[in-house]
DNA sequence: CATTGCTGTTAGTATATGCTAATTTCAACC
DNA sequence: GGTTGAAATTAGCATATACTAACAGCAATG
């Protein structure tokens, strides 16, 4: 498991992401995320492929090896334990932290990671409830889309790739709408293409494409349980 | 301030430590501290020169911007800052701390350095005893090479080249030559080039060449004062 | 079936960072 | 004053990362 550079990590982690997103990881998709031009995203690809990283297939989609999966989780565990530290201990927002980890995941050793971990109790979820690599969401955990009128549901995990827009998540933030706070589905329209909630903080309206990429787990009416303490 | 590169950090900052240390920042000494060829040090310092980050004097010496200086102390800051919390917060021994910050150093927002200085209580020293930026050693330290024979002494700062060895430092740890600690000057012999120390946990024996790097303050027999609570 | 359009790929460049080998410069010393 | 040796510089090259423009491949669609 030799050392990569910045922009190596950022491809695998990427790739990481997608695969547990269950989107397909072509080369395009990379240029968006990565916000690099299809040449550069291509050579990147090539190197990756001869340093036994990643395969490609008949289809293009790309395949993280047994070293880039296991690099790519250790990746993304620095990421989350980062996000982690900076809103639980040092108290920056949870809405932000991801910006600032983004740079942190590549600057940690090995040393740091298990010392770090240990300060900070071993924990199993970033801030946006995303589980570490190891770890896994409820079995009963499914997205704000697939959620009906008239449920009472827990966030749970806020998705990646809404991270990237801090005023998006500064939003879902000011709506309370961050895991382990409870919001009821009060309507779904089709026509606005918004899902309606309500928790005693008030209403919040999410369009369908932010819907999809949240997690939240039905609340049974009598107990109103906690998936995060 | 725009952002500058890992390696810029790296020279700035190797920049900001040899003027502090008193010694001519010349290329050759970059090229020997950052273990890169003179060629590759030359092209740098001219993108650096370029982007107005240093002088050349006449004599080749290289002198700091206004903007150079400013970038490296707040580099230095980041570093010390990091030696500080692995060391105290995260429990990571004093003597190897240096190698984990030298890449947590170039991956801190402000935020972040923000953040993590009121957590730790804006300390003004680091581990080694390396003043922060803005920071200055007692006006009586000398560096330990000074030091008579008989004279008991307090260690301030383990100078930053010394950092670099590892083993070196452990051994300084395993005879509590640390910030804080306390020894007596028992001799100096020309002959064997080396200095020897004793205190409460042992005798140690330091050449020269450590000698020069390590300042420290003579303590009056009868008061017991420390320089870092 | 042919066109359209997304995706992937090639070609041609550019910059930062690194190297070795060779050459120049300059001060210090004989 | 000339030699010598360290330091600086130039030449020539390599790799990773980036871009634009141009082109190829292929599937879906009319």
């Amino acid at each position: 498991m030799t050392e990569h550079s910045k922009v190596i990590e950022e491809y695998l982690l990427t790739l990481y992401k997608l695969n547990r997103a269950g989107e397909p990881a072509k080369a395009v998709t990379l240029a968006n995320r990565l916000d690099t031009s299809p040449p550069t995203v291509h050579a990147t690809i090539l190197r990756m492929q001869r340093d036994g990283l990643v395969n490609v297939t008949k289809t293009k989609e790309l395949a993280l090896t047994k070293e880039g999966q296991s690099i790519a989780e250790d990746i993304a565990y620095r990421h989350n334990l980062s996000e982690y530290f900076l809103c639980n201990t040092l108290g920056i927002p949870w809405y932000e932290v991801h910006q600032h980890a983004h740079l942190l995941e590549h600057a940690m050793t090995p040393m740091v990671v298990e010392k770090l971990a240990e300060f900070l109790g071993k924990p199993e979820f970033c801030p946006h409830g995303t589980p570490m690599p190891g770890t896994e969401l409820p079995e009963n955990t499914i997205t704000l889309m697939e959620a009906q009128p008239g449920m009472n549901i827990e966030i749970a995990m806020i998705g990646e790739v809404l991270e990237d827009s801090v005023d998006l998540m500064k939003i879902l933030h000011e709506h309370k709408v961050m895991p382990g706070k409870q919001h009821k589905v009060i309507e779904k329209t089709e026509v606005m293409r918004s899902i309606l909630l309500e928790s005693k903080d008030g209403p919040s309206s999410l369009p369908f494409h932010v819907a999809e990429k949240i997690f939240v787990i039905e609340i049974p009416k009598d107990k109103k349980r906690s998936i995060q303490p």
